[in-house]
DNA sequence: TTGAAAGCGCTAACAC
DNA sequence: GTGTTAGCGCTTTCAA
């Protein structure tokens, strides 16, 4: 294009005020620059950082982002994904992902690119952190502080298959140590009323994530339970406020923004590259945060 | 239409899985059915609870949310703007707004109904909390316990307009009861080690919000002292983590799903029925929630 | 009640 | 280097 041209065109633009319509663009390339975010809770602080952090990785490669917030309801799944579709989003992320195969498989038949953030299916792109590394790493940590008596809390809104992915993780842990299994130890945060009252209580409690954590240690204190005196707790996510002087809870941190920005490449590479390469999956090493929620056991 | 017909084209819709194009649909209606959310940060929790409620409520009414997150970074504000206004969203609702007013008029000028949510310009719909009222509470808590050397703390990342509001009423609370503004006793969370070794000290704080407030009392625990023992500290939002007991934040809690809902609907109203009627602008009533980070001071 | 046609604002392909 | 045109998938209008 000439200068000139440019010039006279870029001056009527501004004058106008001419914006392109984004929808008419999308009409007749048949992409529409878009991709779907599928969040179990932005109340809860791990999602709400992971949809920051996705935001911010495909904006950066011209991508805007739609997110679906279902707080944890799975009914709401697939009525938020079919809304994405008809905006014809060009990929889908999956946080926290319910695992109902019947939208997964419709997904997969209309061939739209796919990626699970922090949950795993076999079929489809994935990024997740090491759940059985990191389960691995609490139990160590717990072991070496001399804990026997080692208890699981679960957190019922997590998606399934990282939800078993865990507590599968924990068993398979205390039994490689010989460690007692008890089922009356494996626990929801709602349910640690039952815990404290028992004849013999665990000396450290594993959380399925941080969230869980918080609240199981806010549910031994509020019981008259000291925390690690009495119990020690391990979260999983690595959520900021763990750092708090006040929380200090000891955790195993998920590289937050290396999955965000894993997703991204990959859901984008599938969008932009084709679809039909072998998924990929990719999981990522968790590490380790010792603070104050953990010491040894009191006997 | 008759019935058999409609079963015919129904048999063909799931038989050919047939899927409406919204951008198709959006071009020949001039409507999109989307509202675009802009938030200053979603690891504030408050910010993640509004996106949440307001997401949840627009899709009630069947329109689907785009978020946009700028993490307090005010340059981002205006090209996520220009990338909402591309996409013809058919509203803009405003959260923790940096105040720019180019873009606000600019949005004016294009006739795209907005919304500010928890802050506050003369020209637009607004719900917000009543600031003022707010910082009176805190205050009036605070001096009933008998603070008389309160300090204030700011958070920069937070949008002008409510800063300025909630600055400007602790002011004017100090002033109304002869207490001592001191200059030197508004600070950012980030210079409390100036704070610490003064020489007088504050008994109070007062914070711009729950999210500084935790990080003042977190410094201050670091630095030594001991909240509410030496620094009693008054938050402003009233963010579920508040309400753990090893937190346990008196604060001023604003009506979250209130001013989501309010928003919603002022700003559906104003796309459904026109957009020529002067601003509704909507004041909710904040209320205290007493908790264990304030005491009578020391001496 | 049903069918046909125009056109939303843009891009891509092609002729000039 | 520049102008013209067809058509993306839908809604709306008008005719049958």
């Amino acid at each position: 294009v000439s200068d000139a041209t440019r010039r006279r065109v870029q001056e009527a633009v501004t004058q106008l005020g001419y914006r392109p319509n984004a929808a008419a663009r999308n009409l007749v390339q048949r992409r529409t620059n878009l991709i779907g975010v599928v969040v179990g809770d932005l109340a809860n602080a791990f999602d709400a950082e992971l949809v920051k952090s996705i935001e911010q990785h495909a904006s950066g490669r011209r991508y805007t982002t739609l997110v679906s917030n279902t707080g944890g309801r799975a009914e709401l799944e697939t009525p938020r994904i079919e809304a994405l579709l008809e905006q014809r989003v060009d990929g889908i992320a999956l946080l926290d992902f319910s695992g109902d195969r019947a939208v997964l498989s419709e997904l997969m038949a209309e061939r739209v690119p796919v990626v699970m953030v922090s949950c795993w299916a076999d079929y489809a792109d994935c990024v997740a952190v090491d759940d059985f590394a990191g389960i691995e790493l609490a139990i160590e940590h717990l072991a070496g502080l001399g804990h026997r008596r080692i208890g699981y809390a679960l957190d019922p809104l997590m998606e399934a298959s990282t939800r078993r992915a865990r507590q599968q993780a924990f068993e398979r842990a205390m039994l490689r140590r010989s460690l007692d299994l008890r089922p009356e130890w494996t626990i929801e945060a709602a349910g640690i009323g039952a815990l404290v009252e028992a004849d013999e209580r665990p000396t450290a409690m594993t959380a399925a994530n941080d969230y869980t954590a918080i609240r199981v240690m806010d549910g031994l204190e509020t019981a008259g339970l000291t925390v690690p005196g009495d119990v020690s707790i391990v979260g999983f996510d690595g959520i900021a406020l763990g750092a708090l002087g006040r929380i200090a809870l000891t955790t195993v941190a998920q590289p937050g923004d290396a999955l965000a920005a894993g997703a991204v490449e990959l859901l984008l590479d599938r969008i932009e590259r084709g679809h039909d390469a072998p998924p990929v999956q990719q999981r990522l090493s968790p590490s380790l945060v010792v603070r104050r929620s953990t010491a040894p056991p009191r006997e």
